[in-house]
DNA sequence: TTTATGGATACTGTATACAATACAGCCCCA
DNA sequence: TGGGGCTGTATTGTATACAGTATCCATAAA
């Protein structure tokens, strides 16, 4: 028998996908024009999925599309990764004060695990790797906030966002560090010290946003970057 | 002459507005269906500038689509109420807090008369009047915080939920007491106090989603409000 | 050599035709 | 009389055709 199950995908919602993923990973570059009947012809279908799939990126902020010329691939400016991440910082601080009285300990173990293996995969540098347990790790205590629309709206702009974060995550000692924050986010858990957790998963943002900011001349980093396939 | 400027809106992008104003005003109630034949036929266009349309009011929220059976008008639970107005608390408190040191004394003054305009609409008891004016206030210090990503976050999600917004304000005295809080807010602007300021905005936020999810069974208020044309 | 103009080309915006699926109602049978 | 299955209809999903416009390039004039 074959993988017939879940294909009940439409073709706009495949394609969606694609797209998204193609933006994400890099494979299409920010600024890059998009052309519908290239699309058309790469996958053997007609524009009309490929038009439905635009406008559903252009809401998400994937493309900016401009009337009669078509569609670009977003791009970041610094100002973009300024506000990024101060946004992230209020959300996930907000998240995790309140998750702070909500967490089972269960939950707190878990998170305690997660973190452990981040530290084993920091160790091996496997950057790809760490990025996809540590928002893990995020997920869990973000969704222990008990607020479906707050995580959701998170989850939203880290997505749009997730060239950036792993970029950030790839400084040299960025994980290690990471896993040390981590850690205290984690202890502050254990206490329910709910202003402590806020805090530091506040600073946590802040500095994930600092490393990109001070490094780089800002728009090098940004622009591209190589495949990923999460 | 006529009025030809700006006259190059695509027809999704009109049909865009019109559907998505006809869900904001009420003119198409939550859970209701809303089928594409019917607006092609009512507004003498294709299926294709509505159905792209779709797309976009889908992302946004305001539709939520089944494939293969259609489009319904999303509706609201009393979590998703609350859930909402927690949102909001957070990132305007952020916004004011941020705003605090930036505004000028011009803008503070500018608060200052929108709010005594308010005070007067509030006497004449004209609440679509006052939604419109009160919305102005919160924009202008919302923008004075300075991050145009966070400006655009709290803009698309009040205007998700603006019915909702309108049925807060529309409660006996609600009017008045936000009056007075926007005075508190404005002299925590003047005495630079961005705490203070963070925390009145808050709690007036809060308030608000308060009024509506205590004194109603909740899905009463929420599920129509009779057209309003901002 | 540079700029302007004209047309060819290619892409977007919209309409329409066709295919696939869901739903309702009806009929048949137990 | 009730239930199950079938068929017809309506609606969504996709393809394609056509119209309008922006862009690019070539050619000509200054």
């Amino acid at each position: 028998m074959k993988k017939n199950v879940e294909k009940h995908l439409t073709l706009r919602e495949r394609i969606l996908e694609t797209i998204r993923d193609a933006i994400m990973s890099g494979a299409l570059k920010p600024g890059e024009k998009v052309a519908e009947p290239e699309l058309a012809a790469r996958f053997g279908i007609s524009r009309t999925p490929i038009r439905e799939a635009f406008r559903q990126l252009e809401s998400e902020g994937y493309l900016s599309v401009v009337p009669r010329k078509g569609a670009l691939v977003a791009s970041f400016s610094a100002k973009d990764v300024e506000e990024f991440y101060a946004i992230k910082s209020i959300l996930e601080g907000y998240a995790a004060r309140k998750a702070c009285s909500l967490l089972s300990t269960r939950e707190i173990n878990k998170l305690e695990g997660i973190n452990e293996k981040l530290r084993e995969i920091a160790v091996e540098g496997d950057v790809r790797h760490f990025f996809k347990v540590h928002n893990n790790f995020h997920d869990l205590f973000i969704r222990g906030a008990g607020n479906d629309k707050l995580h959701d709206m998170i989850a939203a702009l880290l997505k749009k966002f997730q060239r950036l974060r792993l970029a950030s995550l790839s400084k040299p000692g960025r994980m290690e560090i990471s896993v040390e924050e981590h850690e205290k986010i984690i202890e502050a858990f254990r206490n329910r010290d709910a202003i402590l957790a806020e805090m530091l998963v506040q600073k946590n943002a802040e500095y994930g946003g600092k490393v990109l900011i001070d490094e780089e001349p800002a728009s090098a980093k940004l622009s591209s970057y190589p495949d990923m396939d999460l």
